[in-house]
DNA sequence: TATTTGACCAAGA
DNA sequence: ATCTTGGCCAAAT
């Protein structure tokens, strides 16, 4: 009984998103780790769909995921929004980066 | 079914 | 420090 569930591989991040305390980051690496997989990538394409974010009345935080290197690889409604959404949490940008030491949560 | 793509990552030049 | 290359995995076409 070999179930490849496809699909669900998202809905695993957007839960870990969820996780994700306001005022605090994760990065893909730590989700795909999480899931146990290397499937960084994949959890970014999940995030670009993000079929529960704010604007279709979920509540999965895209914007708290940030890469490991804690630059804000990437949004879909633009870098320059994610930076002020992170603002607006209370996290602190330099330089277009996170502190990771700071602001990354740990699952 | 096979190929391409992607909000990544690490290493090399 | 920046740019390029290769590798990784899942979903889209």
């Amino acid at each position: 009984m070999k179930f490849k569930e496809k699909g669900n591989f998202a809905e695993r991040c957007y839960e870990i998103l969820r996780k994700v305390p306001k005022g605090k980051v994760t990065t893909y690496k730590a989700v795909a780790k999480k899931l146990g997989t290397k499937a960084y990538r994949a959890v970014g394409r999940a995030m670009n769909k993000n079929p529960h974010s704010f604007f279709n009345g979920g509540n999965v935080a895209c914007h708290r995921v940030i890469g490991s290197d804690g630059s804000l690889v990437g949004f879909a409604h633009g870098l320059k929004k994610k930076g002020e959404m992170l603002k607006s949490e209370g996290i602190e940008i330099k330089n277009g980066k996170v502190d990771l030491e700071k602001y990354e949560f740990k699952f």
